[in-house]
DNA sequence: GAATAATTTTTGTTCCGTCAAAAAATGTAT
DNA sequence: ATACATTTTTTGACGGAACAAAAATTATTC
């Protein structure tokens, strides 16, 4: 019933209304790279859903469900492209990654993630991945 | 032109071969749990690509090209699920999780996983792998 | 307030992957 | 070799998500 898409959806329109306020068509189309009819489109399920608040030719905002959806999603998000910078990722290749991630993990691996991170705060966690990134840096010539 | 569910058929293909030297439609539709319609009509796209031989009615094997690719997919399978499992992932959960992450992952994103686990291998990498367990088991009882 | 511009919605099409049911081919008994 | 069983293919349909083009609505400007 909710699909990846649709939490593709969700997390855009959170990030446009925590910028302006509320969502327009043109914002979420450019947001996720998509044709306006398909917004339109998607628009009218996520309302079926109990997502968003739309009226046509208005404004969009999400429903405290729609909300709590894309808290989860930009939750985990965070935490993917966290735990892969950590482990020494690209910026913007982790923040790739990540988005599609998130739909994907079982909560299990989820949670290793997020001890991973906290992990990496500590004395020693910060030491031990530090210990990976030299070992990637070292092993590189072999190719 | 190679989508992701092409990917895990050429993957199933390969197993099965692998087993008994070719794979029938059944044993398709068995293991990746779809119709025999499915599969059928997955084989004509795979002929089409140079992934397959098949002739009607006939056993399926792999083509170079199809070997390639079953080989490359199973390999970073591989990778993602001991990975995860060096995290501390279940081994069944890591496996599902591979098996979707294999399609989605950046190439730069898979070295890292590659890295960390011949790192791992090492001394150094097995003592702080060991760490991050002990961590992990004993950060638990927060929640 | 009429004309024009920007935005949004409709409508009809497409692609992908799936399915069920019916038809065709193949395999196996007896 | 005839009847039955298994396997495979065809056919037609569906749902999801996207698109382009055309129509409708809203906004802006003069």
């Amino acid at each position: 019933m909710t699909s990846e898409r649709k939490e593709d959806y969700l997390k855009a329109i959170d990030q446009i209304v925590g910028r302006k306020g509320y969502a327009q068509v043109k914002d979420i189309s450019k947001e996720l790279d998509v044709g306006p009819s398909s917004v339109t489109g998607m628009l009218k399920k996520l309302t079926d859903d109990g997502c968003i608040n739309y009226e046509k030719y208005g404004g969009v905002t999400l429903t405290p469900l729609g909300k709590e959806i894309a808290n989860e999603t930009r939750e985990k998000y965070s935490t993917i492209r966290d735990f892969l910078t950590a482990l020494g990722v690209d910026e913007n290749t982790a923040a790739d990654d990540a988005c599609k991630m998130e739909h994907i993990i079982a909560s299990e691996t989820y949670e290793k993630f997020v001890r991973f991170c906290s992990f990496a705060l500590t004395e020693k966690g910060a030491l031990h991945l530090d210990n990976f990134r030299k070992y990637c840096d070292s092993e590189k010539p072999e190719k």
